[in-house]
DNA sequence: TACCGATAATCAGTGTGCTGTCAATCGGGG
DNA sequence: CCCCGATTGACAGCACACTGATTATCGGTA
């Protein structure tokens, strides 16, 4: 018999839901859900970048960018605008709107991270981040 | 600045991506996907109940639950019987070839699991698998 | 018995990940 | 300069997760 209440896939998934939900119900006052916040979170470290070169750096589907864009797009927080050099490719650049939630959205990310990560010790969680790193590839 | 690509949130979600990414690999050949495989190990720890016990035992949504179980139904592995003493609900019962895969598969599990945790070592396993269910609730 | 709140499951709609296909465009070789 | 393979992004379709509304039924009470 499967023991599936222990297996690590089953926790990681479990965890991820949790960390996940965690974070959308603090998200849907801005109408953004986690994943659009991570794409944004790449955007303010660089952005004017095609959809494939985010899709590589954010390890998301090229598909699925492009659908993260058009909403974030109708949110007004990115736009696209096109490349001179290559006229399939995109440049995708933060607004205004999107350079300036970038204190206010951090500061929330940081206080839903301390509130999922609660139950740990900074120990266990310097630990749970290199264990994660070295399972990413 | 955020930094994503260290934060736990986002290794994460990037951890279990590759987790089940690699499982529906596997599992591709049956028609299954890692979800359908989790909760048929439930079923076959204890078949003969309500879909809403099911989404309470495996901690999924009762809409999705029904899904799943359409998905599995169509493949023969559940069938969904009616409860005599009340006409709402459905017992979610396993079809002979659902208890039939139960060893195939769980062997399959257990290869994937060994695969996906190959850059630990034990030790570093059962301190994630510990520090998992702290994190679960 | 007739009604009412609670409960089981479904349906509709949104967000996301993935596969596969397609059009437009790019870049290099003949 | 034209053709071909590669690349960029779009779109369709499937699998989920979750919210909220709806339908059918249950159980208890007036």
């Amino acid at each position: 018999m499967y023991d599936i209440e222990n297996s690590i896939g089953f926790l990681l998934a479990k965890v991820y839901q949790r960390g996940f939900g965690l974070f959308k119900e603090q998200l849907d006052s801005y109408g953004l859900t986690p994943k659009q916040f991570s794409l944004l979170a790449f955007l303010w470290i660089e952005d004017d970048l095609s959809q494939t070169s985010l899709s590589h750096k954010t390890q998301v589907d090229r598909t699925t960018i492009g659908g993260l864009i058009d909403r974030l797009e109708k949110l007004g927080l990115v736009k696209r605008l096109p490349t001179p050099e290559d006229r399939r490719a995109y440049r995708i650049c933060l607004t205004e709107r999107g350079r300036e939630l970038e204190k206010e959205l951090c500061g929330l990310a940081a206080r839903v991270t301390e509130k999922f990560l609660s139950p740990l010790t900074a120990e266990e969680q310097t630990v749970l981040r290199s264990t994660l790193k070295k399972l990413r590839q």
